[in-house]
DNA sequence: GTCTATATTCGGATAGAC
DNA sequence: GTCTATCCGAATATAGAC
């Protein structure tokens, strides 16, 4: 949605809308992302508070708009580093990634990975989002030899768990981020465990 | 904080701090915990909103007291399960019995593990019970041979990680509840791969 | 300890002029 | 597209009578 348009009104539009949005991740920072308020939002990027209405249609409408961003960011990120080398020391990479980048923002992953406003929920676009994010994070698997549901499933419990300690109890730090590797090492360890007990 | 007390008069007024406390629950599990509000709050105890100002000086204290008792809940509840038998196998059933207990109520979850109210923070009082819980289960991991700040650290991450997305991705069911036992036997078989590489 | 009444502030959202 | 003005509702919290 939303991308830069040809149309120059329509391209201005979008340019200020990426404003509000910057700000609005600026604001929900600083207060707490239930705490964001659209008044404090509007005198921020020098609008009036009803003015917000023209590039959001409500509160709920930025919610979701923020939801799709931080998706996108994350989307980026992955793509930006590429799996490269033996796949499995790639994973253990993708992990701690993944791990930083929650830790980096506290409040994106909040929104992206925790129900905490009520009432909001995105929208099936900004949700196609995350799907797509969970459809990079299988084949990363895949490509590490993981293709059991269980399995995946526990990979994502491994690295939310590693995220959600970092934030609560290291926010700025690195403790739960540098045993990544040492996880999806136990992790992949423990699926051969299994793999050479079933067959053969 | 508020044991039932001898005297009649404060043991009236703690019933009914309890009273209160328990539709408190039962508000934020339905409406979301930060959108609970003082007026439903007294309307279903059968109060004027400001009387609830006798029982709690501001809303702040109705969510420490809802911390505390969240974490009385949660030492209630380890205390019930006795480690008994193999302490590997009882750190298992631990695991997946803190899994459940999350998973059972994420309203509760949400208060006591995650930052989630905007302005909020536990008194000291309150944060103590967690200290108290968190000594607990050290104790647990001790108990299995598990002593190293690091495994300590991979623990709790393996344990907020599957609760999480137990409660994310299949709110009332089991998968990821099913897949502690799983989980920790693969933190064994790491810890036990590094002792035996360390010593001798 | 409970009430009525009210202060105060703030929130999101809409109407309509320019 | 931005504004002023305003609506409407909700929130926490306090004052003071009973």
């Amino acid at each position: 949605m939303t991308l830069t348009s040809a149309d120059p009104r329509l391209a201005r539009r979008d340019a200020k809308r990426a404003t509000i949005l910057a700000e609005a991740w600026t604001l929900a920072r600083r207060e707490g992302l239930a705490a964001l308020s659209l008044r404090d939002l509007a005198e921020r990027v020098g609008l009036r508070q009803p003015s917000l209405y023209v590039y959001f249609a409500s509160k709920n409408d930025l919610y979701d708009a923020m939801f799709a961003d931080g998706y996108r960011q994350l989307l980026e990120f992955v793509a930006g580093r590429q799996a490269s080398g033996d796949p499995r020391r790639a994973l253990g990479r993708f992990a701690a990634g993944l791990v930083q980048f929650s830790s980096d923002d506290i409040v994106r992953h909040q929104l992206l990975m925790q129900r905490t406003i009520p009432g909001f929920e995105p929208s099936p676009g900004s949700y196609a989002l995350a799907l797509e994010f969970y459809g990079l994070a299988v084949q990363r698997l895949a490509a590490a030899g993981v293709h059991a549901q269980g399995d995946v499933d526990i990979f994502s419990a491994l690295v939310s768990g590693l995220a959600h300690q970092q934030i609560a109890n290291d926010p700025g730090g690195k403790r739960w981020v540098r045993q990544a590797g040492r996880v999806v090492e136990m992790f992949l360890a423990d699926v051969d465990r299994r793999r050479s007990r079933t067959h053969a």
